[in-house]
DNA sequence: CAAGTGCGG
DNA sequence: CTCCGCCGCACTTGT
């Protein structure tokens, strides 16, 4: 049997695979779509084919020889968008670590190598496969040379093979009539000139009748569409000179030694460091032995029976170190994972409730193991204290959350994503375990499976903390991860297990007149508009506006036309219909999401028990989910009496209390601007002293718009301003909003040099900082994209200031919660919105909680100007604000 | 599952 | 000139 060789046109796939696949980056911001795309279409081309020898070919940016013959040839010289091009020279390291032979010749484009080696190879009795995404190369094919042109489709990869067969059938012409074809119809993209006015289908016809370009010129006059015979007459020497361009040069000199590109292990140290580099996870598991570091020997086990159970307990309470997992789905507990090291082996076990091993005793066990064990890792420490009562934060590890500050863009901290970046091991996921299934399923039909995934999160859990711990170091947030972080999340624990009272009564009235309101709105609508039709879906309602009844109003959303409020409160005031739509769809809102949406959640303890995420935003705020009572109405009178369900157990009140301003104080103190400094020592009122400031007028003077404005500049240099949006928001041109900012920077001189700061900080370092070195990547900035780049700067601007914010919040949290316990009191810290905390409170306990906030809120940060906080009390949450 | 919309800071 | 201000979560429709 003949040997095989694959060559590739290592610029076209790359392209092909940048446009044909998602954006994607590795955590320094790197982008790698490409580089996946093509190993992706490498190894599986390799699979399929098995070839003996391999070899790339990539352009140069040099001129070639056809650049000589025609100026204006653009060949492959296209722009890249700089996301591709900065894959190009990693891809060719990679190539280089995998031992790929790679080839490239000054004066010659790609195509002209892989035609001559496609052809010497053919000579020396070689079955030769061209891999390339450019269909010029068809005109190489032949019985033993075989075109590949990979198609990406609806995300799914096609290839479609060429021989010199497969071409003639799909174009009717032979391969070296490709070349003619080229020559008639020219090529848009290479800048070939081609004849005006013939197209493919023309010059087929023409090829077909007359062989090649010189014959047909020679019968010119019979050339049928009279089109193309005085294209002919007028252009030949534009077609020949076309054909020239086109034609692939097979006689290339070039020095090239099969052996040389002989096959040989991919899976090198080098590769398997830069695919690790990369973040490919799906290529690293094919490095067997080879470049995985050593690891320690580990043993998986599922334990079902309680003398088991006991005897592997027994020896991990001799250990100084656990990795501890509590198992729970939709509030069912299903299993316990355990792990320690027993020398120099790693045990985890799956400990599943069956028969006389029950969850009370496994949860009892794992307090217990807490208690006494002197260090104790977990992926999420605060999921496992809902079912035990823990007092000790010291010796408590959150590897999700050491993970989340080491990289907060992660949409989440799974075992298997730690395992990869911080033990370099390659774990199968969840998902590649269970599939689809959830916990629950995966317990019942695939045990073994789910049990190991269980084992695997004690597992990662142990090992990780020591690199995560040496990653927070390296990094500067140890201090954050053990003084703010881990003690947080026991203060959010108890918030979640304390929940907050509902009148469950009040919230249905209140639901139900909503709902009286809502249906007599919709009739009224019904009737103007003419016929029925869903309110609720924009698609329909902006057909019935904007081509039923032609209201001004036009496209905006891709898929039509936008149909939101501040596009409806532009034609309210002249069309009822549009008044009660906007007003159908504030109750609409209400109602579903706060009056319905709320009810389902409350417990048999007449309370809501929201979950607070730690671990989800991209500045260090926290997140509040099922539900979400972090966006409980309040602008608005009617969306604001929902607050009135919120009620304090029998005995209590609430104290609520909110830091006044607090991004805009952080920013006087970050940029250190004298003037914005003393601005807040004087004044009372900020936006009325900044309006007086920036308006040059005296401050009594000052105006309710000039106020306005001002306040909406005040946000807008905390957002990471433009004067677009600045416009947007105040109705204004750009050009004054932009003379607003200009006024702004004037009046506070070091605000500007601060926010560009940030920005350069940003490109510089690819992440910026808080005060409390908590960290946000960047990698926006480095787009090509000028509205990513944009979208990165404002980042930059912003989360400093917005993550400062919730680093001091955080700290007050952490000081309320104590000072409460400290102070033996039955109050207790309920919520927080962002800079706002509601303590449900004593009534005897009054004045210490209104001491405890002040104190520990003003203090939790040592600003340049004062933390203020506004601080109320009431029988509701309504009453409280 | 994405898009549109709207609630909060 | 680009035409967006930042950070979230939940509900509804429609493919």
């Amino acid at each position: 049997m003949s040997e095989k060789i694959l060559l590739i046109d290592g610029h076209s796939i790359l392209n092909r695979a940048y446009y044909g696949l998602p954006e994607l980056t590795n955590s320094e911001g790197l982008h790698t779509n490409a580089i996946y795309g093509f190993l992706n279409i490498l190894f599986k081309t390799i699979e399929e084919e098995k070839p003996d020898y391999l070899t790339v070919a990539f352009d140069l940016h040099a001129p070639t020889f056809r650049h000589q013959m025609y100026e204006a040839y653009k060949g492959t010289r296209k722009p890249m968008p700089q996301e591709l091009r900065e894959q190009v020279p990693v891809m060719k390291d990679v190539l280089a670590a995998m031992g790929v032979c790679m080839i490239s010749k000054e004066g010659y484009e790609a195509d002209d190598l892989l035609g001559t080696l496609a052809k010497k190879s053919e000579e020396k009795g070689m079955e030769v496969t061209v891999l390339s995404g450019d269909r010029d190369l068809l005109q190489l094919a032949s019985s033993h040379i075989c075109i590949r042109i990979p198609k990406t489709r609806f995300g799914k990869t096609t290839v479609e093979d060429y021989f010199a067969d497969d071409v003639k059938e799909k174009y009717q012409l032979s391969p070296q009539q490709i070349i003619e074809l080229k020559a008639l119809m020219g090529d848009a993209s290479d800048n070939i000139p081609g004849l005006p006015g013939v197209g493919e289908k023309t010059a087929t016809k023409i090829l077909l009748e007359y062989g090649n370009v010189e014959n047909a010129y020679a019968h010119v006059e019979d050339i049928k569409p009279n089109k193309a015979k005085n294209a002919f007459l007028e252009h030949y020497d534009l077609a020949v000179l076309s054909k020239k361009l086109a034609a692939i040069n097979i006689d290339s000199p070039v020095d090239y030694d099969w052996e040389s590109a002989r096959i040989k292990d991919f899976y090198t140290q080098e590769a398997y460091d830069f695919f690790k580099e990369l973040e490919f996870k799906n290529f690293l598991s094919r490095f067997e032995d080879t470049g995985a570091p050593a690891e320690a020997e580990k043993s998986f086990s599922t334990v079902t029976e309680l003398d088991q159970a006991e005897e592997i307990i027994g020896k991990a309470r001799q250990k100084p170190e656990l990795g501890l997992h509590i198992l729970k789905e939709n509030g069912v507990f299903l299993g316990m994972g355990l792990s320690f090291s027993d020398e120099e082996k790693v045990l985890s076990y799956c400990f599943l409730p069956q028969g006389f091993l029950t969850e009370a005793y496994l949860l009892e066990q794992a307090q217990m193991l807490c208690q006494e064990a002197a260090m104790v890792s977990s992926l999420d420490v605060k999921s496992m204290l809902r079912h035990m009562d823990l007092e000790n934060h010291t010796k408590m590890f959150d590897a999700g959350i050491a993970a989340y500050l080491l990289n907060p863009l992660k949409s989440a901290y799974t075992y298997d994503d730690i395992a990869k970046e911080y033990l370099g091991e390659m774990l199968p996921a969840k998902e590649d375990l269970l599939g689809k299934l959830n916990y629950t399923k995966g317990m019942k039909d695939q045990e073994e499976q789910a049990a190991l995934s269980v084992c695997y999160m004690a597992y990662v859990a142990l090992k990780s903390r020591e690199p995560l711990k040496k990653a927070l170091e390296e990094t500067e947030m140890l201090h954050l991860f053990t003084d703010i972080e881990m003690p947080l999340l026991f203060t959010l624990s108890e918030m979640e297990k304390e929940g907050i009272r509902v009148n469950a009564q009040a919230l249905k009235e209140y639901g139900d007149q909503l709902y009286v309101r809502i249906l007599e709105l919709e009739k009224e609508i019904y009737q103007e508009a003419g016929e029925e039709f869903n309110i609720n879906s924009p698609k329909q309602l902006g057909v019935i506006l904007f081509e039923k009844l032609k209201l001004p109003g036009g496209k905006k959303t891709k898929t039509g036309y936008s149909t939101a409020a501040d596009v409806l409160e532009k034609l309210a005031p002249d069309h009822k219909l549009v008044a009660d739509i906007l007003e159908y769809r504030q109750l609409a809102k209400l109602k579903s999401t706060y009056a319905d949406g709320l009810a389902v959640y409350i417990g048999e303890d007449e309370r809501i028990h929201s979950t607070f995420n730690q671990t989800i935003t991209a500045t260090g705020r926290i997140s509040s989910t099922e539900p979400n009572l972090q966006n409980i109405p309040i602008r608005m009178e009617l969306g604001r009496l929902i607050r009135k369900v919120f009620i304090p157990r029998d005995g209590y009140v609430f104290t609520d209390a909110d830091y006044s301003q607090i991004e805009l104080r952080v920013l006087a103190h970050m940029s250190g601007d004298e003037k914005l400094i003393q601005a807040y020592q004087e004044a009372q009122d900020i936006h009325r002293m900044t309006a007086s400031q920036v308006f040059h007028v005296p401050f009594d003077e000052v105006t309710d718009l000039q106020r306005r404005n001002a306040k909406a500049v005040n946000f807008g240099i905390v957002y990471g301003i433009s004067s677009f949006g600045l416009s947007q928001d105040l109705s204004i041109t750009r050009k004054e909003a932009a003379q607003y900012i200009e006024n702004y920077f004037e009046t506070y001189p070091k605000i500007k040099g601060f926010l560009d700061g940030l920005v350069t900080e940003a490109k510089e370092k690819g992440y910026v900082t808080t005060m409390f070195g908590r960290r946000r990547p960047v990698p926006e900035l480095r787009s090509s994209n000028f509205m990513q780049r944009s979208f990165g700067e404002r980042v930059a601007m912003n989360s400093p200031i917005q993550g400062t914010a919730a680093d001091i919040i955080k700290i007050a949290m952490i000081r309320v919660g104590k000072a409460l316990k400290e102070q033996n009191l039955k109050s207790r810290l309920l919520l927080q919105v962002h800079d706002e905390l509601l303590v449900e409170t004593a009534e005897d306990e009054t004045a210490q909680v209104s001491t405890i906030l002040e104190k520990e809120m003003k203090n939790a940060a040592r600003l340049a100007v004062s933390l203020e906080i506004d601080m109320h009390t009431g029988s509701n949450w309504y009453e409280a604000k």
